[in-house]
DNA sequence: TACGGCCGGGTAGCAAAATTACATAATCAT
DNA sequence: ATGATTATGTAATTTTGCTACCCGGCCGTA
């Protein structure tokens, strides 16, 4: 639509064009004025304002509105801008929603789909599953280990990096470790995964491309999120972290089949008591 | 929109809930249609429409038809589709993170600045957060507790509802309480907010639009997700709360001023020696 | 240059749409 | 059952979008 005023533009009236430039100059504003306000913002009287919307064939200039709307709405992709201090409440929530879900577009385009389904094949050879993450990847472990304790193998998370390697210590063969690190150079989870590895535990690492945790993991499923400016710990890649898991998670129970996703759904009729 | 008047429904009163049903029954006809047609078709009045949009923060009826109209503009380019046990590990993949992107996409088109802005205010003036979820929404807790212990006041996400009741008892007209739910009809929630606010507590609620829950709180910041047939505890929603919080968190802290940021660059660069 | 026709654009009035104020019906607790 | 409270509809009011009409400038022809 936006497109469409600025190449009809010069076949317009004078008075018109005056219309269009408007539009063109605030086109947030004009979809949330009436007919009144648009017509004083661009100094012409309110018939004007219906005839520039006939020009661009709609029938009225709430049909005008609503197509406008509509394309404000699609418009704009997904940039990434830093927070600056003067930015409004609205500005802020902007850039940061915008940055997340460029960040999940990102993983969209990049993840890996072999990975993927050869750490669903280690998950079905294993017999339990241990996540390991310190401070903010903590949360994803955690949020995961919700997820993976319901498909049926026991399934646990530590935080604390000293319990992580007395556990690492007692794995076995049988066990799979998800190691979850931002930057994958946390010194405490590189430790921990040697560990593991020497117990002959299987490792798959949620982290950044070709950082030592990748390096030390029988499957890495990448997560590269670049977070130049995030002022708390990466949130960003946060996010990316537990759909990548959310992905893996799902993934295994899809190959379950129907009798597992019947189990799922008891799992959660189970806790129906609980509302109101 | 459609989202969020799927998790209002519940908590509308009976006639409105006949125009919620109408307009999430053919949302692509409301749009062009009048108050009147639609008042008609859903079998109620016009003003009973009216008040339908108000519940939905929106001004008035025009305004509810043009964020609709976004909606459904916006809906397509992420759209959301059902995994099904045949899809390929690829496709899989593919329809979480778009679901996922979606999500993130309605939140940045619902989102109350307004609500945000009060939110950062109650923040400011009290002297320390609880933070309250449990299930899924416990790890949302935690993952913004990791940001706002940061910015200066004491700050504890407890999950055990036992523990949650007794905290709230202890709570002053000082601290505020950050309740988290996805559906906002958690009987344990609830009843922790009940004694949070006898006790004067401030009440942020992170959790659907018209939710017990919401009407609890003195603000809301609504994260209306549909999540139909999420194999495992909402996801989506869950991602959305964080994005939420963390928006909150980032707004407190720039309002802070120059030395919060620099403060907070600080306890950053405290964990460096910890990465390799 | 004078005159008629025509195009662009504005004024005023009208009809429909949205909104408000108010009255009545339904619901609830006592 | 009864009063209070809430929910919903009716009727009046205001706002909005649109139509019909009119005025002024421009151009061509005489």
């Amino acid at each position: 639509m936006l497109a469409k005023i600025k190449s009809a533009r010069e076949g317009l009236r004078k008075s018109e064009q005056k219309v269009a430039d408007a539009v063109i100059e605030d086109p947030d504003a004009c979809v949330q004025s009436s007919i009144q306000a648009v017509a004083q913002r661009a100094q012409v009287s309110e018939p004007t304002v219906i005839r520039f919307c006939r020009a661009l064939d709609c029938v009225g200039f709430q049909q005008f509105k609503l197509r406008l709307a509509q394309d404000l709405a699609s418009r704009d992709a997904f940039f990434y801008q830093d927070v600056t201090a003067t930015d409004s409440s609205r500005d802020l929530a902007s850039k940061l929603l915008d940055g997340a879900i460029a960040s999940l577009v990102q993983i969209r385009n990049d993840l890996n789909h072999e990975a993927l389904e050869h750490a669903i094949e280690l998950y079905e050879q294993s017999e339990r599953i241990e996540l390991y993450g310190s401070g903010g990847s903590a949360v994803v472990a955690e949020d995961a280990q919700l997820k993976f304790f319901r498909l049926g193998k026991p399934a646990i998370a530590y935080s604390d990096p000293h319990i992580q390697h007395a556990a690492a210590a007692l794995l076995d063969r049988n066990a799979l470790v998800i190691a979850i690190s931002h930057s994958g150079r946390s010194r405490d989870i590189l430790r921990t995964v040697d560990i593991a590895r020497e117990m002959s535990a299987k490792v798959i690492a949620v982290t950044a491309t070709k950082s030592p945790l990748a390096e030390r993991s029988d499957v890495c499923l990448t997560v590269d999120i670049h977070e130049d400016s995030d002022i708390f710990s990466p949130v960003k890649s946060r996010l990316g972290q537990m759909v990548v898991l959310d992905i893996l998670a799902v993934g295994v129970a899809v190959r379950g089949g129907e009798h597992m996703l019947q189990q799922l759904a008891r799992a959660r009729r189970a806790i129906d008591f609980k509302f109101v």
